[in-house]
RNA sequence: GGGGGCGUAGCUCAGCGGAAGAGCGCUCGCCUUACAAGCGAGAGGUCACUGGUUCGAUCCCAGUCGCCCCCA
């Protein structure tokens, strides 16, 4: 509501838009539910501090004035975060989105609040909780950060009410003294039995208190005696109940020291704290004074310092509803990924306190009860009568709910249940829903109390899976935050990259559970990408742009008399599409990316294109070419399909100028490229090995010997019986790609005149006549370099065989393999030692 | 104090029982007619340390050290 779109929304709409995008070209019926929460006490901070600027505050306005004043705040405010969805490509159910404060929403939170009332499940209590002196609300446990904080651990003297020595506590929040009940010791303690049942005197006020035994006390914390502060410690209060201790509050709720304070009425609790040191300092009870560190709670929305405070509010008893939810969990009704966020979830469940659920703010569900004259609550589905107002005097809770609340009603008001509706076409069809998407950080908050919420509401879990996606960090790793100024503002990123770019940086780094780096260069390396893709589709455009040459573009059928590399190519699509699934289904969208960023760039590019342009020139044969043409557009096509999920405007963009047909319809709904086991290819992937490795031996040849490509080289080649048809094939293709002017293939060179370099592939030698192309002793140092290589790999590949547990343990392929590679290279160690000899001859 | 994660190439991270991988960065050579936002080649790693299990460990187990989260 008060937000804008940050890196973590853009990491959360990359991953959510990957999956629903795949489910729904996969033919699923899928729906993804936008909605907003309406944020209570974010908006009412940022209203107040508008009205804090014209000089008033809520209480000048009133109730209801104040919330117009909020709603006119929402309707400005409140689509932004939703238009700034729609740059990222965001593909949600717009139509059905919905917001926590809607008229059915609300009528769905009131209605779970009187159930849970009526079951027992929620009740009014005095109670410790948490309180923002800032917010002036209380506070959930959840939303109380713990942060360690330099402070002074205090040793003050409370003397015996009897003129004797008394008993020394510690603290490092001396100001809290003011509302002590009681001193604690614990009963096994020797040094304190004689004082259990005795009482000290509080200094500055003068008050007799109890010494009390507790088992709860730590014998071995400061002096083993604790000073016992019920409404200002969670553990005090714990203790005062044991012992049916008072608790004195000694605060405003603004933290300033209240008339229980005596002297120090009117003081902020820090100068309070000072104070109180000072004083008993000068009387000479102040006993010691160190350092220390101690976790400090802070308001999660303020950062203010909260304050344990003891007042009226309304709970949700959590055991009953975390029971199921627990076993939920524990029999995989609902599975977390990773799975080991399961574990940490169930501990979670299994320590919940009660949930503090009013909160004293305006903006927000108004809590459904009165209180008549006296003093019974009415809690009611609808507003009473004024009739029964004025008959019973009925006063209605100011207060209103944690805005979790009515969030943690997600997944089934949003299909339409609001307690008298619990049936409708769209519960029926999502409910239970598939996937909730989230932050691990999440988890907590929202996560729990949706799976609470469902199984009690419902009786069924509200999601099958759990996908919890990192935190994104900076491209060293660290944490982005503003004081690091090493934030990314994903617009500015869109912007700059495009929207693709950002989508493809964030999922590519992306693994379920661990966090995910991005830094600029990322991003740019993904729009080279994106570039990439577009420079691939233009390419195919210009040579096979016509689709009259072809059957209509959505042919699964390829025509006769496929090349090499068409088949090839053809069985690594089929080979990615499979691993593009496997990983889709293991929720794995880094492993998505990756893969089809390996095979568009490394294979589809740098592979197949190079090799079709040969095909499709002015003089190609007129059926390869078609196959070529058919070959270039089907992969291109496939791959726009398997990519669009995660860069949804390029794919759909170089998918609509490809297909003729696609004028009125969408990437969108097009089918997920179904298995084609026949397409898989052992035979061509290898044959094809053969012609990339001779490319890259070549490459190399020529690089290591700083050949230019306008050095044109010949080769001679004599291949091994049955290699000779492998390569010959291809020989046009390796020519190009090689810059090898003359190829011929010979049945030896012992007659060939001069040096020769020689490069060896599988199946074949290449010889390249080396006289006027290169420095013979820089060759003969390189063979000498290859031949030390060869030697020692040999002898290790020797020694393992030579182990009798790994020949006759080891399973017998991974045996046959290490045989395989020794006489690999043992052919190696001859081969360089005959080019040694070779060379030699000059 | 309880729970969890991570230590692999200069940086950020994949891999997780059988000859160490990617992106970026770096070096060298290239304007080869889709792309210099590109193409080709290359350097760079006792996979934190110490033990154990195994024929074989970056991978499994135990411990040590170092970083980081969550909860109390």
């Amino acid at each position: 509501m008060t937000g804008s779109l940050h890196i973590g929304h853009a990491l959360v709409a990359s991953v959510e838009d990957a999956i629903i995008r795949h489910a729904r070209q996969s033919g699923c019926n899928a729906v993804w539910l936008p909605g907003t929460d309406h944020a209570g006490i974010a908006t009412q901070n940022v209203v107040e501090r508008l009205l804090a600027d014209e000089g008033l505050t809520r209480h000048d306005l009133g109730r209801e004035r104040f919330l117009e004043r909020v709603w006119v705040f929402v309707e400005e405010a409140g689509g932004i975060i939703q238009h700034q969805h729609r740059r990222l490509g965001t593909a949600l159910d717009w139509d059905r989105e919905i917001f926590t404060f809607d008229e059915q929403r609300s009528k769905a939170v009131r209605e779970v609040f009187c159930r849970w009332y009526e079951q027992g499940l929620i009740y009014r209590g005095h109670r410790l909780i948490n309180w923002c002196p800032r917010c002036l609300t209380a506070l959930s446990d959840i939303e109380v950060d713990h942060v360690d904080e330099d402070g002074e651990l205090a040793e003050l003297r409370y003397p015996g009410s009897d003129g004797s020595d008394g008993v020394v506590v510690a603290t490092t929040r001396a100001e809290t003294m003011l509302g002590d009940t009681a001193v604690a010791v614990h009963p096994d303690d020797e040094r304190y039995r004689h004082l259990v049942g005795t009482t000290v005197v509080l200094p500055l006020v003068n008050r007799a208190i109890p010494v009390v035994a507790d088992d709860h006390v730590d014998p071995e914390f400061g002096s083993g005696a604790v000073k016992v502060t019920p409404a200002h410690d969670p553990n005090d209060w714990e203790i005062s109940q044991r012992h049916d201790l008072p608790a004195i509050n000694i605060f405003t709720d603004d933290a300033h020291v209240n008339e229980a304070g005596g002297p120090y009425e009117g003081l902020d609790r820090f100068e309070a704290r000072r104070r109180v040191k000072a004083d008993l300092d000068a009387q000479g009870l102040l006993v010691g004074v160190a350092p220390r560190t101690h976790p400090v709670g802070h308001c999660s929305r303020c950062k203010t310092i909260v304050e344990p405070r003891l007042s009226d509010q309304w709970f949700v008893h959590m055991t009953p509803l975390a029971e199921p939810a627990i076993a939920a969990v524990r029999d995989g009704r609902t599975r977390f990924i990773p799975e080991r966020n399961a574990k940490t979830f169930v501990a979670w469940l299994e320590n919940l306190h009660d949930w503090c659920i009013s909160r004293q703010l305006w903006w927000g569900h108004q809590i459904p009860a009165w209180y008549d004259r006296d003093g019974t609550i009415h809690v009611r589905r609808t507003d009473p009568t004024p009739e029964e107002v004025a008959e019973l005097g009925l006063e209605r809770d100011p207060d209103v709910l944690d805005t979790w609340f009515s969030s943690q009603l997600f997944p089934f008001v949003n299909l339409g249940w609001d307690g008298d509706t619990t049936s409708t076409p769209e519960l029926d069809t999502w409910y239970p829903t598939a996937v909730l998407e989230t932050g691990y950080d999440i988890n907590t908050f929202w996560v729990s109390r949706m799976l609470m919420a469902g199984l009690s509401m419902m009786g069924e879990v509200p999601f099958r899976v759990v996908y919890n996606h990192g935190m994104v960090r900076d491209g060293e790793g660290k944490k982005m935050s503003k004081s690091f100024g090493n934030v990314i503002d994903p617009l500015e990123f869109i912007d700059r990259y495009g929207a693709d770019a950002l989508r493809f940086a964030l999922l590519r780094a992306s693994t379920a559970g661990q966090d995910a780096p991005l830094a600029e260069e990322w991003v740019e390396g993904a729009r080279r990408f994106a570039n990439k893709l577009w420079n691939a589709a233009r390419f195919v455009l210009l040579v096979a742009g016509d689709t009259a040459d072809t059957d209509g573009f959505d042919d699964p059928l390829p025509p006769d008399g496929l090349a090499l590399e068409d088949r090839w190519i053809l069985s690594r699509l089929e080979d990615v599409r499979a691993e593009v699934d496997q990983a889709m289904q293991d929720w794995d969208l880094g492993r998505v990316a990756r893969a089809l960023f390996h095979f568009t760039w490394d294979e589809y590019c740098d592979w197949y294109l190079e090799l079709a342009k040969l095909r499709t020139g002015a003089d190609a044969a007129t059926d390869d070419a078609a196959a070529a043409r058919w070959t270039l557009r089907h992969v291109l096509d496939r791959s726009m399909r398997l990519l669009h999920p995660l860069m949804p405007f390029i794919t759909e963009e170089i998918w609509r100028t490809l297909d003729a047909a696609a004028d009125d319809t969408t990437i969108q709904r097009s089918p997920w490229p179904a298995p084609m086991a026949e397409r898989r290819d052992p035979v061509a992937e290898s044959r094809f090995a053969a012609v990339t490795e001779a490319v890259t031996e070549l490459r190399r040849f020529r690089s290591d010997h700083a050949l230019a490509p306008s050095r044109r080289i010949a080769v001679l080649a004599r291949a091994q019986p049955g290699h000779r048809s492998v390569l010959e094939v291809a020989v046009p293709g390796i020519r190009r790609l090689a810059g090898v002017d003359d190829w011929s293939f010979v049945d030896d060179v012992d007659h060939v005149e001069g040096p020769l370099g020689r490069v060896p592939v599988t199946g074949a030698d290449l010889y390249v006549p080396l006289a006027g192309l290169i420095d013979l002793d820089e060759e003969r140092a390189r063979l000498q370099r290859e031949l030390e290589r060869a030697t020692s790999e040999l002898a290790r590949a020797r020694s393992k065989l030579s182990n009798e547990g790994f020949v006759t343990r080891a399973p017998a392929d991974v045996v046959q393999a290490e045989r395989d590679k020794a006489s690999d290279w043992d052919a190696a160690v001859a081969r360089i030692d005959a080019q040694l000899a070779t060379l030699a001859r000059e």
